[in-house]
DNA sequence: ATGTTATTCGAACGAACGTTCGGTAAATCA
DNA sequence: TGATTTACCGAACGTTCGTTCGAATAACAT
């Protein structure tokens, strides 16, 4: 009721109008958790990630949908209003979902290189596990117009902030001057890059990703990498 | 007629066909030159560029461009044959320019760094002259099917190569060891990443930018940017 | 068994899509 | 001058789009 936002037109029950439809619960949209319906909003969420993935949001057709769940086309609006909605509900648990595991593995750590190292490897760890979700939300970034759009930005410019911060502090530490906000930006365009590039088979896995960027964004290339063993490839 | 590929269906000319229509001489499509149907081309090409900028390729409608020239609908399919070789022309004037451009700028440079400086210069210079033809350049990554995609991608994988080698250029003269594919990755998603962020009145110029990426990737936030003067902003 | 609510569907709606057809003017050539 | 080519357009073609309607079934409570 307070997420959605329903798009009924009217309908007083009274009038023998119809209920409002595709009401989704505030919960979580995860598989396991939620009422039977969430479940099922769930699994037609992965369906639509993974063709917004596949065709782009406008690419990407309600019929293509409709083949991939093996539901009918009038079926699927049962769970949610619009294909917009989908867009939106797909980026809001995924920024969501990559905020929490955030806090968690921050919570506890010490010293403003680890903490940053810490960033790095989470986005990494997290864009790698979800892939499809990450290019959905990184690609599809000024589709959503007005309300929804709004509040996907505000998510954000948190998740923004908290690197900022993380910077910041690193900034403090050492005394180094530089550019906090250029810092964050790059390093975010690093990392959101890999979704046109990353190769299960050649490049390694999110371990080793985030430590040779970790290497190129806090030390440079030109103080090398503390040679440790097998950096193989190329 | 070599490029372009024309989709006419058969029209032998003694059945009373009508000629193949739209095939466009090999010209550069630049402003100045070229016959005044490819002069004229390259005005339609330059409101499809800030069409798709905005709406993205499939967002973007013919009746958008149409509205945009103030030309009919019809009477633009006689500059090209699709919209697909819109984008296609688009993508690949723009990829061709900017790297005339980088061989221009590269020539009579030595010094592994400095030749890496220069790329980067050229990059986000050349990004934020032509930041509407870059995004569409870099977004509709994927967009392409089949002979004009390859052409690109082909195009791509050159510019790639030049970057690689400038690269392993270094790691020879330095003696340093990383992943090369990963440093220009890396480096490309930074500067590619620009579009989703810079603002001209926060951030600086290209000069200022490209230097200070360049900083950041070179030696890396942790030894710090030389203080040389106004870093400012943050 | 009966009434109620939760799901799902076939069929269609109007709008928008990329593209093409037959044609008209204007420019160019003979 | 007349013939031909170039540049452009109105009107439509067939398709696909997101969405909705009324009804049918399934699940569940009483």
């Amino acid at each position: 009721m307070s997420l959605v936002g329903v798009t009924a037109r009217s309908s007083p029950a009274s009038l023998g109008g119809r209920r409002p439809r595709h009401v989704t619960s505030g919960r979580d949209l995860t598989d396991d958790r939620g009422t039977p319906r969430d479940r099922r909003l769930a699994k037609v969420l992965e369906h639509a990630t993974r063709i917004f993935w596949e065709k782009g949001y406008e690419g990407a057709s309600m019929r293509d949908l409709s083949r991939a769940t093996g539901m009918s086309l009038a079926g699927l609006y049962y769970y949610f209003a619009s294909k917009e909605e989908l867009l939106y509900l797909i980026q809001k648990h995924t920024f969501t979902t990559i905020m929490e595991q955030l806090r968690e593995r921050l919570a506890g750590v010490e010293g403003p290189e680890e903490r940053v190292r810490v960033f790095i490897r989470n986005h990494v760890a997290y864009f790698l596990a979800n892939q499809e979700a990450m290019k959905v939300l990184t690609h599809e970034d000024e589709t959503l117009k007005n309300v929804r759009g709004a509040q996907i930005r505000a998510i954000k410019r948190q998740y923004y902030r908290i690197c900022l911060d993380l910077m910041e502090d690193l900034q403090r530490a050492t005394g180094l001057q530089f550019s906090g906000r250029l810092a964050v930006l790059s390093l975010f365009g690093m990392i959101n890059w890999i979704y046109t590039w990353h190769n299960p088979r050649v490049d390694g896995d999110a371990e080793t990703l985030a430590r040779q960027m970790g290497d190129i964004f806090l030390r440079g290339v030109l103080r090398g990498v503390k040679a440790k063993t097998a950096k193989a490839k190329s």
